[in-house]
DNA sequence: AGCCGCCCTCAAAGCGCTTTGAATTACCCC
DNA sequence: GGGGTAATTCAAAGCGCTTTGAGGGCGGCT
């Protein structure tokens, strides 16, 4: 059942019953009524495809995920963050595509994208410091939205992000109010520009009190258990070890409460751990009680920032950069308290 | 750059640069090769929504991920399915389309991809017991393949699964040659149906020897790190405790490795545990070693035959039900150990 | 009456490709 | 040289929708 039959069915033309459909003015009111009715009446659907031809319009928006293929790290936010656009895009009619390429890929990709006419913007995922990807797609003139930002880009574009720096300027205040002074960092692969950030909030906020950031108390890694309890194993063995952690993310956190245990200390009395949580669906940070003291900032809630900015800067052209900067709230949970006394 | 400009700059008509551009083999040679030259020159791209409306093809493969809204539950293993999936798409020149739908709202999605055109197949993520969208897609006529299996459906089609049964029985019976008896099962959310099938293959080995499964010692929960610690915790704490884990999930694994040290006891020496290893980038178990004896099958693998499945029941039609069982290896930890004798 | 303007509807062109069926050319063999 | 065949190329008709520009009908105003 199309347009063709639709319309002959019910003794119109196409452009009537298009127009009916599509709610523009110049049609009767009794008219659109009987179409709309004989069109769920036959299930009619428009097809999608030859409205995209016809529009000139892809009604979808890309979302190109890196795979470094070497060790073949997929970021766990991403779920989540996809959770959150998918939901603006099923409300607005867009679909939403996906493409899932090698690192030195990417960028055909979005020629690829654009040029064949697939979609009508890309959102950015995980921008590196000084992103090439960002002139590229400036230049192509692909609508796009980075879920984040690139230190070093010259050019303004369309940006959602959360304060990193402030967070960890906010934590690490915090941790230092609690009297805590060897304080380890366990933070992200600081190609991740988001992992610079946070160490700038960080080393900010020791500087501010006159402290100098212990380097064997910074670790930079892949945001996994394991690495977290790798660094927490390391900062708690030193000469002078660590009284507290700042992790980039819950997983880590988790492994740096593991090693905290394994040597018979407890969290939240001998050490103190603040993690970054994403708010991600199946690592909640407790329940009713937060475990783990937190700077919070849900990344599905980014991700559905990021698809209303794209969406926006797609149906209006000229508008300027748009930016978005959340802020993290610090939430209070089990896992911090003073620093023992020596 | 169009077909037709192409053409209009080299002098054919646009019938021959596309036959040329596309292999077919009534193109002189020589002609082809001025027609791909000319096309690469110009950097030209034919555009993807014509090609779609031409063909009446769509050219893209849907994944309907069903968010329960209520609590907001999003799949851990989903972005390694994703990755798995999209490198077969992306050399296959397929489109991805994720649609993230409230649950209630799935059979509607599928009903729309499919009369709008706008897929070619599906994948069936998360398959409950007698899963009604089995019906849904067959009714429809639209390609699909379901990751997982639905007990209970009569009518046969196309999966890619893994034997869970097989694995957790082969787990189970590896606990009891170590001597365990007291063993508990902490299971996903038994609406699911790979949680049924575990939960049987756990019971087929106990009866195997003849022995009870003690119900104080299930649990079925959603498969979050806090869920396991919950249900060692109460494991642990029978008059009988538990003496062994089996976890559908390295985060319950990670729970349950919790509760033990949390008790001063050693995983590996006094509680045995093992996991079903999905595999997955950011949660490795382990590197070199593995940390947790476990099941394992890659999801991304899986990911990576559902879509080849799924290609090659799009493009021959008439094709029989596909099925793909896939085996999951038991590999050997530091997790596991005799049981401790009493 | 006649004319204007408004409301509604429609025919037809076009989006950029594929594909059918026909046309042209080249070639071969008797 | 003629007829048949094979090798190339092309014109044109779609695919199913949107959108432009035009047309028909009708009431209101002079």
């Amino acid at each position: 059942m199309n347009l063709k039959d639709l319309a002959t069915k019910l003794g119109l033309s196409p452009t009537t019953v298009s127009r009916a459909l599509n709610g523009y003015p110049e049609v009767n009111e009794a008219t659109r009524e009987r179409v709309v009715a004989a069109a769920r009446r036959h299930n009619y659907r428009p097809n999608a495809r030859a409205i995209r031809l016809a529009t000139g319009r892809a009604l979808a928006v890309g979302h190109v995920i890196p795979v470094i293929t070497h060790n073949e790290i997929m970021n766990p936010i991403f779920g989540d963050f996809i959770a959150g656009s998918g939901e603006v895009y099923a409300r607005s009619g867009y679909e939403m595509i996906l493409s899932v390429v090698p690192d030195e890929m990417e960028e055909a990709t979005y020629r690829d994208l654009m040029s064949r006419g697939t979609v009508d913007g890309v959102i950015v995922h995980a921008p590196k410091t000084d992103d090439p990807r960002i002139k590229v797609l400036k230049d192509l003139g692909l609508p796009f939205v980075v879920h984040g930002r690139s230190t070093g880009s010259e050019l303004d574009y369309n940006w959602v992000d959360v304060n990193n720096r402030r967070a960890f300027q906010r934590a690490t205040e915090f941790l230092l109010d609690l009297g805590h002074r060897r304080i380890a960092l366990v933070n992200g692969r600081e190609s991740m520009d988001f992992a610079v950030r946070r160490r700038t909030g960080f080393s900010d906020a020791m500087a501010a009190r006159g402290l100098e950031v212990a380097t064997e108390l910074l670790s930079t890694t892949e945001m996994t258990e394991i690495n977290g309890y790798r660094s927490a194993e390391n900062a708690l063995s030193q000469a002078a070890p660590a009284t507290a952690f700042l992790c980039a993310s819950m997983l880590q956190g988790m492994g740096v409460r593991r090693a905290i245990q394994g040597r018979g200390l407890r969290m939240g009395r001998d050490v103190s751990v603040i993690i970054f949580d994403d708010d991600l669906s199946y690592l909640r940070n407790g329940e009713d009680l937060p475990i783990f003291t937190a700077t919070r900032s849900s990344v599905r809630e980014a991700g559905r920032l990021s698809a209303e900015m794209l969406l926006g800067v797609i149906s209006q052209p000229g508008l300027p950069p748009q930016h978005r900067l959340l802020e993290a709230e610090l939430i209070l949970g089990q896992s911090t308290g003073p620093a023992p006394v020596l």
